[in-house]
DNA sequence: AGAATAACCTAGTGTTTTACTAGGTTATTA
DNA sequence: TAATAACCTAGTAAAACACTAGGTTATTCT
């Protein structure tokens, strides 16, 4: 489980596909002025989550992307084991050099870890961000202004 | 909040810190040779980590880092935060042109996510892996050979 | 049918981060 | 005084990140 940049890139377009479910498919290229991330980039992005099946692809006018499944069964680990390699070299790796075996042990301790991190980032689903009251008016409206948004959304929100 | 290989050297290393800390002192030499990772770059994440105050070098023969706090002191997120740059640039930067308002949406929802994430981290203490039983009885001993270390730690634990 | 759209694909590139090497100095212990 | 091990700095190879540039295919609208 790797978690950086790449990965919120990934996290909050697939956010942006969850509030337009509705609406319609979203473009790469409206995400890309959006967040300030480059087309290309995201096309290789979204390359990954849908062979994931994480996104439906719709080609011509009009189209764009939309979610693969529904909200509530798209993990945030979903989203981000997609995108990162995670080849998941933590299976001990010429230590058998390890006479006192802690080398081992903490191994296992933050395999352990891991395993409770993922489990942490598996329970929450794009669902649990998009379902509140406030969101769905937004995605029900596209006129809306930024400025009223920001009032809606102080800088600290609680989810669930 | 970022994770990487880099956190988790990092974690690995307090936790060895952690399991010895009734013993004594370890050297980096000793986590160099049993965790595989080269003694200048655990220098440079132990500079880090001690000027967190998270770990205190004893210089000379017998020397050594030690915990700088208690183990309940010292979380997993105090531990990233301290070797991870962390300048944390996911302020909006540059958003102004988005005229729907769906960055600063995204952005708070994904800031949302990094504070869960964050506090998950933060709750769980190096305490937490060294208090158990098991990891106590191997800390008292210093003959055991990884075989039965190995046997006592199935892939698969289960914290708390 | 033709033009526009937008997904989809590949190769290459600059930049940053990662992880390491190599050299040192200081403090402590035997 | 010699050995130890923290502590420090500079430089570097390799990987990951994020982007540019060029295309192709499928779909829709005129």
């Amino acid at each position: 489980m790797k978690l950086s940049t790449k990965g919120r890139y990934a996290v909050t377009a697939m956010m942006d596909l969850a509030i337009h479910d509705q609406t319609g498919p979203v473009t790469l290229a409206d995400i890309s002025q959006c967040q300030g991330i480059s087309l290309s980039y995201l096309e290789q992005l979204f390359s990954k989550l849908r062979k994931e099946g994480l996104v439906d692809g719709v080609r011509g006018p009009g189209g764009g992307y939309r979610l693969g499944k529904t909200a509530n069964r798209i993990s945030i680990a979903d989203i981000i084991s997609a995108v990162d390699e995670n080849l998941d070299s933590t299976h001990c790796l010429g230590n058998q050099d390890c006479h006192k075996g802690e080398r081992c042990l903490t191994h296992h301790l933050w395999e352990d870890l891991s395993i409770k991190l993922y489990s942490f980032l598996d329970d929450i689903t794009l669902a649990q961000f998009v379902n509140r009251p406030e969101i769905k008016e937004i995605s029900r409206r596209q006129d809306t202004t930024a400025s009223r948004i920001a009032n809606m959304f102080p800088p600290t929100l609680v989810i669930n």
